[in-house]
RNA sequence: GGAAGUUUAGCUCAGCUGGGAGAGCAUCUGCCUUACAAGCAGAGGGUCAUAGGUUCGAGCCCUAUAACUUCCACCA
């Protein structure tokens, strides 16, 4: 079995060979397999767009670890990847490419665009793949999907067909989010709000009975040429007499009417509005309400249209300077205030967005909302941690209808088709029809559906949906788990939620783990502005992927925020090399015709405390697991193998394997199980380090992901008799911690004399007093006198020191005295929660024993102290 | 305006259904002990934001307060 491992750990020299391994024993491969439990995670799709952040590394991480947890615990667990075409963001990127090119898309037209986003997809849209293979992502790539497939197109007009046929979506005017750079719609989750620096402009329209004036505030003026009311509250007594009359439009000379409506604020600014209805929302409601015209000033690039010769052509913000001068000029304006206000911007390109009333496609989405709300309030759907689910009911109560029609080429085009003869409407799932009034070919609607309509379907058009009789679909669908960050959940989760329950009659997965962000190490939001943005395969390149997915993982809490530091990801990969020195330590000390024999039957004192530690640790890791608290199961893992294994248990076999014969055969046989329990429970999060180990350790090509997850085992848990070595331990601290406290060096060794009962355990443990406890010798019995020594105390061993060059009385009788009463503390703490009688009749029976207990071995311990300052006086 | 989160050692953060506060980094002391100085052995450091309450017992549960962060809505 002996492979030599490098000297130093270098994860470059292994990491990239070994997903190769991977990916050539098909070890990612799931297989529809009836005997095993389905485990399902589709990825959330990067954009072909992208490049990968440290976002998507966290992400990618926590997915790969549940998966390969699931996979080695005996599920057919399928991790399906794909990518997302991006519509919108794609789209602008292609756009943007052209422009350098001093080429539009509208002069090479819809089908030569089409082709190059085709291409463009084929040349970059591998790239996030690669990317994600770095990380040692165990997706089974086989099935890898793109959302504009052949399939999931299907899905999506069929889908769409299927809302129509049921009413459920609809196409109308409406006054929607525009943005004047990507020339499209926008849903409102499309939409970002920023704090943005204005004025608040009053101005004052006259009546047209020359009665004076209403003044009004607003923070678009530029807007007035579309006023068609001006709105006062209707309970607003100062504006009782005004309502019903008539104002003329200044500039503009439109005869408007002064309108009572509930939407206008008494105590906000002059308590009069303007209403714009083309250009605000608010201002649309109130339009609809009295019935106001709505007259559109601005083309679709926020330029004024052509029906006002003055201002023409300009772009917004230039006509809202003219527009002021010329109120000024003419005596509307009053005055101008700074104010700052809100401003809705286009999520993609951080244009302003400009409301505009047009005729788009909606999801009708109240009759959708509700089974996805009670799938979640039934508990169907999980959120972890559980607060989110809060946030998902907020929106969904409050959702209004998607508009899902987009202004742009790339994408799903819109599976509705018109008649310029008849008018007539037909939704197919055909490529072209024939009206089937008149007969005549029909017209296919120009536009695409947002990005995230196909999105939402992503778990079950991955699948082979609609197909219900797909032999994938029928057997992982519901998936289980979803690992998304909470900034997604409006857009994804909650989409893809309804989508599932109208389509498949299923919740698309029963757990949804919530992420939060990987902040700068100053805690700032990694950004491209910023600059503040660090590469994960810098660091992957410096550290290694096992280190990077490690310190993502690492006391990281669901739903909470980090910060990353490359000292964490140092931390992590001093912890691979740790892990790696161990091992080389192992195979360094295996003889040339060693053959592993697994656990030995009979076991020693230490190997039964070594075992039994591994075994709770396999119990807690695989509870952690299962309630997703994967950070606690790694820093568990990282406690065991560094502080438990590596400093003990390696240190307590050496002088077991210097014994030679059955003794040392034993501890390799140990060190080995144990160190092979450990990577098996440590590989979903450092997978690459655990299979470059486990195969040097092993004989075979095996993989370590085809291992079984290590459970607790009922027949490694001995009695506390049995399980007595923490003792030795115990007494090895205490004469380490004695030594340091009289500044004796290392080199110094002195011989130890083992007052104890326990002389049976003791004796036995004596070569490890001269390892571990710089003993020159030790000697164990009931009783000593030793004159001229000091004394390390455990509960129960007193252990006598004789350095007589190096004591002083006083300085001895003084640190004794001071452990003295830190032993009374503990005393007093134990027995005084034992005498309190509502302790002893309320509180649960094993807690009340394990009170004694603490108290027993407290007293026993006060007992020797006291017997060794007698002794000093 | 509504909601959520955070507040624990100098810094960054864990702490599972309530049972004497933990890690990493940093600091101090001593060690090149034949796997590892990316290391070993020790040490110091916390009124768990504040004030109440529930409980035999509270970092954890309840109420209020404060500071910070985020999300949603948005008043022209």
């Amino acid at each position: 079995m002996k492979k030599n491992l490098e000297k130093t750990y270098d994860p470059s020299q292994f990491e990239d060979r070994i997903y190769k391994y991977w990916v050539q024993k098909g070890c990612f491969r799931a297989e529809v397999d009836s005997k095993k439990k389905p485990y399902t995670i589709v990825i959330p799709p990067p954009n072909i767009t992208g490049q990968l952040h440290m976002g998507h590394a966290l992400d990618e991480t926590l997915q790969d670890i549940l998966i390969r947890y699931k996979r080695m615990s005996g599920f057919s667990a399928l991790w399906l990847p794909g990518t997302d075409h991006a519509a919108l963001a794609t789209e602008v990127k292609i756009v943007e490419a052209m422009r350098k090119e001093g080429i539009t898309k509208e002069e090479i037209g819809r089908d030569a665009f089409m082709e190059r986003a085709w291409k463009w997809k084929e040349q970059y849209g591998g790239r996030i793949v690669e990317q994600l293979k770095k990380l040692g992502s165990s997706c089974d790539w086989s099935r890898e999907r793109f959302t504009m497939d052949e399939g999931c197109s299907q899905a999506v007009k069929d889908v769409f067909v299927r809302y129509y046929e049921k009413g459920l979506i609809y196409r109308g005017e409406r006054l929607i989010n525009w943005c004047p750079c990507c020339k499209t719609s926008l849903s409102d989750a499309e939409v970002n709000y920023e704090d943005q620096a204005g004025h608040f402009w009053h101005l004052r329209y006259p009546f047209k009975d020359g009665s004076g004036y209403l003044e009004l505030a607003t923070t678009r003026p530029e807007t007035l040429l579309g006023d068609t009311a001006v709105a006062v509250n209707p309970n607003d007594e100062r504006y009782k007499d005004v309502v019903g009359k008539t104002l003329i439009l200044p500039l503009v000379g439109r005869e408007i009417p002064v309108v009572a409506d509930e939407y206008v604020e008494t105590d906000f600014g002059t308590g009069v509005v303007k209403i714009t209805p083309a250009h605000d929302p608010n201002d649309f409601e109130v339009g609809l309400r009295h019935d106001l015209p709505v007259i559109t000033v601005l083309t679709e690039d926020a330029k004024i249209t052509a029906d006002y010769p003055a201002y023409a052509g300009m772009d917004r913000y230039e006509a809202r300077k003219k527009i002021v001068e010329d109120l000024d000029k003419g005596g509307y304006l009053v005055k101008t205030e700074d104010h700052s206000h809100n401003v809705g911007v286009c999520y993609r390109c951080g244009t302003t967005v400009e409301p505009r009333v047009s005729t788009q496609w909606f999801v009708r989405m109240k009759e959708l909302a509700q089974p996805a709300i009670e799938a979640v309030k039934k508990g169907d759907t999980k959120f972890v941690p559980a607060r989110f689910d809060k946030i998902y009911f907020h929106w969904l109560e409050n959702i209004k209808d998607w508009c899902i029609s987009r202004q742009i080429w790339w994408g799903h085009r819109i599976p509705a088709f018109y008649c310029d003869e008849c008018g007539e409407t037909v939704v197919t799932k055909e490529e072209s029809c024939n009206c089937p009034k008149c007969g005549r070919p029909m017209r296919q609607d120009e536009d695409t559906l947002d990005t995230w309509f196909s999105s939402a379907l992503w778990p079950f058009s991955t699948l082979g949906w609609p197909d219900t009789e797909n032999p994938d679909y029928k057997y992982f669908y519901p998936t289980n788990t979803l690992v998304t960050g909470y900034d997604i959940i409006f857009f994804w989760v909650i989409r893809m939620m309804f989508s599932a329950l109208e389509n498949t009659g299923k919740v698309p997965f029963d757990t949804v783990l919530i992420h939060g962000l990987v902040r700068d190490a100053e805690g700032r939001k990694m950004s491209k502005s910023l600059g503040n943005g660090i590469d994960p395969l810098e660091i992957i390149a410096t550290y290694g992927a096992d280190a990077l997915r490690f310190m993502l993982a690492h006391g990281n809490a669901p739903g909470n925020d980090m910060r990353f530091t490359e000292d964490k990801v140092k931390a992590a990969r001093n912890f691979a090399n740790k892990l790696w020195n161990a091992s080389r330590f192992i195979l360094m000390n295996l003889p040339e015709d060693f053959v592993y024999e697994g656990l030995p039957a009979e076991l020693t004192a230490e190997e039964k405390w070594i075992v039994s530690k591994f075994n709770t640790l396999a119990k807690e890791v695989n509870q952690n697991m299962d309630s997703f608290e994967l950070g606690v199961a790694c820093a568990k893992i990282y406690y065991f193998i560094w502080d438990v294994y590596c400093d003990w248990f390696i240190e307590l076999a050496k002088p077991l394997i210097q014994a030679g014969g059955e003794t040392a055969k034993s501890a390799q046989n140990v060190l080995l199980w144990v160190i092979r329990g450990a990577i098996k429970l440590l590989h979903p999060f450092m997978p690459y380090i655990t299979e470059e180990i486990w195969q040097a350790l092993s004989d075979d090509d095996s993989s370590i992901m085809l291992e079984p997850y290590p459970v607790y085992d009922e027949k490694l848990v001995f009695t506390a008799e049995e399980n007595s070595f923490e003792k030795i331990v115990d007494a090895v601290k205490a004469v380490r911690n004695l030594r340091t406290q009289m500044n004796v060096v290392p080199s110094v060794k002195a011989k130890l004399f083992i007052e104890t009962k326990d002389t049976e355990i003791f004796s036995s443990g004596i070569l490890f007093f001269e390892r571990l406890a710089f003993a020159s010798a030790a000697e164990v019995a009931e009783s000593f006198d030793v004159a001229d020594s000091v004394c390390a105390v455990t509960d129960s061993a007193k252990i006598y020191i004789p350095l007589s060059e190096l004591i002083d009385r006083e300085k001895e009788l003084a640190r004794l005295n001071k452990e003295k009463a830190k032993v009374q503390k503990d005393i007093d703490f134990s027995s005084g929660k034992l005498s309190n009688p509502g302790f002893i009749s309320k509180a649960p029976e094993a807690q009340i024993n394990a009170e004694r207990d603490k108290l027993a071995k407290a007293q026993e311990k006060m007992n020797k102290i006291e017997e060794s300052i007698a002794k000093l006086n």
